[in-house]
DNA sequence: CCATCATATTCCCATATGGGAATACGTCAA
DNA sequence: TTGACGTATTCCCATATGGGAATATGATGG
């Protein structure tokens, strides 16, 4: 079995720099596709391109107005996410608690072991 | 310029959802790889690949014991995210709104045009 | 209809990646 | 040291992808 398919997947959608970008402009309100590209540094196929997964995963949502089609931000679908990650939440100061009692627990063992260190 | 390199990154590490699950999996303590692995339901090789990126991510820590390599998690790499993403939280309610009031607008308009309708 | 502007697609390329299989390492017990 | 067990690596393959360039599509103004 080849690579799992990532795409369509919102954590996926999101590990891309450039596409959080975009969300992060759409912050501010609707952009149409040129603005949000130079506002990027790239070039407006690869902003199309990344719009077109944002849109895929539901994060954004266009509207045609003339030539322009206004991308806006749909940030519903991030709250999953948002959920999943603040399930760690709870390990977050306990990591630090766990890592540095174990640091010190190294230091222990190495006073034994080198009483000279220090 | 190829493909941008995503990995190191924390938001591509939890982009996988085998390695999501064994971030969940340790949430229950340290783990040696056989067992995450039989959890996981992925041969052995499989999951050492996937705990390979997350601890060059650190979001899981260490700790040889025997022959065996407890693998423990270290959560704090997930909080730049869960701030990332709860920095959406106004617009996923806003969000709704302006999606159900565009609903509405074009139903007004469905009915201006097309009486009949409903 | 024609030219232009704004976007989306398609092609091609180089690379990152996940999975499978085989194998190399490291540690411990006998 | 040898054998068994637990892990990590390496090789190979198929595919997903991002970027660049060129082109197709759509809508608007003449």
């Amino acid at each position: 079995m080849p690579r799992a398919a990532t795409t369509s997947d919102t954590f996926n959608a999101i590990a891309e720099p450039q596409r959080r970008g975009i969300l992060e402009l759409l912050k501010n309100g609707e952009r149409p596709v040129l603005e949000l590209a130079k506002e990027l540094g790239i070039p407006q196929p690869s902003a199309s391109k990344h719009l077109r997964v944002l849109r895929e995963v539901q994060l954004v949502q266009v509207r045609e107005v003339g030539k322009q089609r206004l991308y806006g931000l749909d940030a519903r679908g991030l709250q999953p996410i948002h959920e999943w990650v603040g399930g760690f939440a709870e390990f977050w100061n306990e990591s630090f608690d766990r890592l540095n009692t174990y640091v010190q627990e190294l230091k222990s063992e190495s006073q034994k072991e080198n009483p000279d260190d220090n």
